[in-house]
DNA sequence: ACAGGAACCTGATAGC
DNA sequence: TGCTATCAGGTTCCTG
């Protein structure tokens, strides 16, 4: 699925091209996609425009004019995709479409429909558990090495289970806490409350890094994932252990390690990582 | 509170 | 070629 970057890279580009065009017609080709009411409700944005998108972890936030919300979280094969009237870029497995009165229109796709939409009237209803709780946003100035060392140092559990947690911090999935625990040095064994500030320092200042190189560089797509205009990402180019791990270490030319680690494929260097 | 595993799904690919 | 087994950018629920 999506993480942080891929998500943040469709909101982006989808803020340009839907917001404040009236949503026509909305189609429902799998009801089952929306998660918390019936799926008729999401008719109750017809007529109506999105105002904002925007992020929060791996959320996609839809706001709507008459003060609707909806979220859609993209799991491990959801896309949002946008298709101009005259260009369309025809998703695979589309769930939902918004069409919007120019002809064009906004269609989720989903091959494995492990993904989910929720629908509220308001804000203030907004009751997902998941989504209330997300931690801090690695690319604000409130995640500090300081607050890192704080939240690290009150839990037992291992490095890659705790950035994995979206309650601590947010928008972390397994490709960035792989390369990110590489690139700190830091094997994801380790429990979080084994770390020093200097490490926190090291793993706060990575993440930051490599979120925002892959911001620029569209994404990673090892397989599904695609932005808001259907192409691919090519951050996988720059990916230092996800998806090698039968391979040798990049930088000390040792074997990777590949295990299961918090019920996630996980590949690390036991030479560079300590 | 937390670790581990199953469940939710479909499709691509590796191996026999 | 064709079947089967395994695996997948996530989250949540259940059990121990």
């Amino acid at each position: 699925m999506p993480e942080l970057p891929e998500v943040e890279v469709i909101c982006r580009y989808l803020k340009t091209k839907i917001c404040n065009k009236k949503i026509n017609k909305i189609d429902i080709f799998l009801s089952r996609m929306i998660k918390n009411t019936k799926a008729e409700d999401l008719h109750y944005i017809e007529g109506q425009a999105f105002s904002d998108i925007r992020r929060r972890g791996k959320y996609i936030v839809l706001e709507c004019t008459n003060g609707a919300v909806l979220l859609v979280h993209l799991r491990m094969t959801g896309r949002l995709v946008y298709n101009d009237a005259e260009k369309i870029t025809c998703d695979t497995h589309e769930r939902v479409r918004f069409t919007f009165d120019d002809g064009s229109y906004l269609a989720y796709g989903d091959t494995r429909t492990l993904g989910a939409i929720y629908f509220f009237k308001q804000a203030a209803e907004i009751d997902i558990k998941g989504y209330l709780e997300l931690g801090v946003e690695p690319l604000t100035p409130n995640f500090t090495p300081q607050i890192c060392y704080e939240l690290m140092s009150k839990n037992k559990s291992n490095i890659k289970s705790f950035l994995l947690n979206q309650k601590y911090i947010t928008g972390l999935g397994n490709i960035y806490v792989d390369e990110a625990l590489f690139a700190s040095k830091i094997l994801p064994t380790r429990t979080a409350n084994s770390l020093n500030f200097k490490e926190c320092e090291e793993l706060t200042s990575n993440i930051k890094r490599l979120l925002t190189e892959s911001i620029g560089r569209g994404g990673t797509t090892f397989r599904d994932y695609r932005n808001g205009e259907g192409t691919k990402g090519r951050n996988q180019d720059y990916l230092m252990v996800y998806g090698r791990g039968k391979e040798n270490c990049l930088i000390c030319h040792n074997k990777l390690q590949s295990k299961t680690i918090a019920g996630r494929t996980t590949v690390f260097c036991d030479k560079c990582q300590k």
